[in-house]
DNA sequence: CAATGTACTTAGGATAGACTAACTTCGCTG
DNA sequence: CAGCGAAGTTAGTCTATCCTAAGTACATTG
């Protein structure tokens, strides 16, 4: 069996290898908050394995193996479905899931995956609108256009939201933007990249910046 | 925070100091698995902490302190919620439920615990009949009367089936013995102290043995 | 009361996973 | 093209938790 640290790495190199092919020392090392020289020491341990997991090359990062890819694919799964029970079942906000899922995810067996599978209906997307990967582990695409890229005039739905930052979280839901979300952008500032936002149901408008709206997915027009 | 491993010393020191007042080496390594050397040495680092967590005697054992039992306590509170969430909403039979438990009880949160207990209505006894501490930490005496202490004639009703023998257990489950359940003690055999049962609901005899009877709690005549 | 067996402890060592400090690489810039 | 800085690596440690092998303590018993 897999630990729950190298599970953690898998997942993380997944994640960072969606845009860039590898991923650098780091980079890992920051989104698991360890140093750059523990990333080096695990990197060369786990690809160093008899049945190795990643594809770790001096000074070029990592790249997961397909094996690795099904292992960090297994745990993407047990964490989304896991957020998805804390905040449908448990009545978790969606900016207190993460952490949670993020320890539960190594510890829960397959028949316990399949049986909250079950219990939720089989989701297709956990509350912050990423896919859920299906038991044979195949992920839909989600959208890669950010909110920040939209003209003025142009309307989007929210698709999913960066679920990193908790704080983002919070915010976002109590100004109710989250997946489901009707949008239509008033104006674009110049310089600062301000968005004036008016949000569907709330019949309210909303001004955010880029650092925010960089953290937001939407389909176009939809 | 306190770690898996020393988290289950407690429940296992709590469980063991029940009976005798204290916990042996031997007994502990066997609970968990582990070692006697290991226990020694982990008995030794846990008294030698800041704010210890047992009380450890070279020769005679350890016991918890107030400390200890809250955190023991805690534990158990933990696990037997999670063996009845398990149970009661995603199905697991009462023989699956202990390992799964024994591993999700070391992650999950304060706000988890009490956001489960109350999904789950506030429950008194896990599946097998064990009471479950309450918030504030106190925890009903259950049965001390085995099964196996009964004279023919007399009737019982089950109210609790040690939870340590999965094979027990599923044994127990397919002829419907069960916290609850009424059972009537038509005959015990000398020398090998078989009993003949009767069970209530099911309408039938079965005839158990000492190594059975002895795992099963109940309340006399009720 | 000496022998014995069981419970217990000590000594020494392994492994996982993380850290700091001190290099090394290498692309970019002046 | 020399030098700088960021990214990456190496070396040396540390802690938690486990192990085996080799003792020690003590109650029991012949
Ligand atoms: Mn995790
Ligand atoms: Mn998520
Ligand atoms: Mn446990
Ligand atoms: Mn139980």
């Amino acid at each position: 069996m897999l630990s729950g640290a190298t599970e953690d790495y898998l997942k993380t190199i997944f994640s960072l290898t969606r845009d860039s092919g590898r991923a650098g020392t780091k980079d890992i090392a920051t989104k698991l908050g360890v140093s750059q020289a523990s990333v080096t020491g695990y990197l060369q341990r786990l690809a160093g394995a008899e049945l190795p997991l990643i594809d770790y090359r001096k000074r070029e990062g990592a790249a997961l193996t397909e094996e690795g890819r099904r292992k960090a694919l297994r745990v993407i799964r047990n964490h989304r479905l896991l957020e998805t029970f804390l905040h449908r079942m448990l009545g978790f906000s969606w900016d207190r899931v993460h952490d949670e899922a993020c320890r539960l995810e190594h510890v829960i067996s397959a028949e316990f995956e399949e049986k909250l599978d079950a219990l939720l209906g089989y989701p297709t997307h956990d509350p912050h609108g990423d896919p859920i990967p299906g038991r044979d582990l195949d992920m839909p695409i989600n959208s890669r256009i950010a909110l920040a890229e939209l003209e003025p005039g142009e309307e989007a739905v929210v698709d999913r939201v960066s679920d990193s930052d908790p704080e983002l979280l919070s915010y976002l839901g109590k100004h109710a933007i989250l997946p489901g979300t009707r949008l239509t952008v008033k104006a674009v500032s110049p310089f600062d990249r301000n968005m004036k936002l008016c949000v569907e149901k709330k019949r309210g408008t909303i001004v955010l910046g880029p650092l925010v709206t960089r953290q937001i997915f939407v389909e176009r027009n939809a």
